[in-house]
DNA sequence: CGGATTTAGTTTAGGCGTAAATTATCGAAG
DNA sequence: CTTCGATAATTTACGCCTAAACTAAATCCG
């Protein structure tokens, strides 16, 4: 309890640097995560992913298919019907038949949900504002332009016929 | 499916620089983690938190409690309940009774753990290295010190009084 | 000693994640 | 026009995660 101890303590002295790197990102991430998701919870009785949600849809007021919602939160498509169901119970958004595809529904923020998101939004970027308040602005650019480098891999090393 | 669009998409041009930190880095930490994921589960039918609980094992000879467990795989105790019944049943791991205190038990390796945790730790390796490829060596080092940094305020704002 | 509090671990209910199977529609090719 | 493969969305089964309620043992302290 009293030392921070953590996923990272999965490492031995002698793990390649990119192990360490790599497990360091992860913990950092997860602190932040569980951190955004409690304030979402306490302050607004939503979670992450109903946010994640919204936002997007924030993003695109013309609406978006399902399919464009999963692959823009990065998970399948099962996910995405449900919170969808969710937010169209709780009236945060509307769907309708695509025009000209019978098989896609298009879903837009309903005015309630523009209301609730513009107002959890102006809470999420002060608190990850205050989370990321340890980095000077050089760093936090920095740390984009690294983080920009090892996502463009990433993505790259996937379209590759995924190499083993 | 042409273009890579993922979570970073839920921002908008004004965006504070700290929100778009944290969306790059959770849309890197998601692409690594899957991919991992899947390579265990294809690789050796496990799963990341059996993974991260062997090796917390493996950096610990003596064994450890189910509560260090949780808290250096930074989860919830149930899980670890959970996840030492399956590791017991598939016989990777003992559990005795800690001497000295009834009400808590001792996890460790098993011979046949240590053996399996062995060669999924290599090849975990050689996967990681790979992924954090596309930096350099003194680029990994500057991300290794960006993160230590954050790791720590967030770890510092924990501790104080959870200031809202 | 004996009751109150704390701590170790488990259990439960419920959310989110995946993969795989299913349904409905689209679009192209015979 | 009909069949066939691709695509949009949903459903199902199952794993991990949390929070909260619970049991049992340890510890604190009057």
């Amino acid at each position: 309890m009293l030392d921070p101890v953590d996923v990272e303590s999965r490492l031995t002295h002698d793990d390649h640097l990119s192990v360490r790197v790599w497990l360091r990102l992860l913990s950092c991430t997860n602190l932040v995560e569980t951190r955004v998701a409690a304030r979402l919870r306490d302050d607004f009785e939503t979670t992450l992913p109903r946010f994640d949600f919204l936002s997007q849809l924030e993003r695109h007021p013309a609406g978006l298919r399902m399919t464009e919602i999963s692959k823009r939160m990065m998970v399948t498509g099962g996910n995405v019907t449900r919170i969808a169901d969710q937010l169209l119970t709780e009236g945060l958004i509307t769907r309708s038949v695509a025009p000209g595809d019978r098989r896609a529904s298009i879903v837009k923020l309903s005015a309630a949900g523009r209301r609730a998101f513009a107002e959890m939004a102006r809470r999420h970027e002060d608190w990850i504002v205050a989370m990321f308040a340890a980095l000077a602005e050089a760093e936090r650019t920095q740390l984009y332009a690294l983080l920009a480098k090892l996502k463009r891999h990433l993505n790259a090393a996937e379209s590759d016929g995924k190499n083993r």
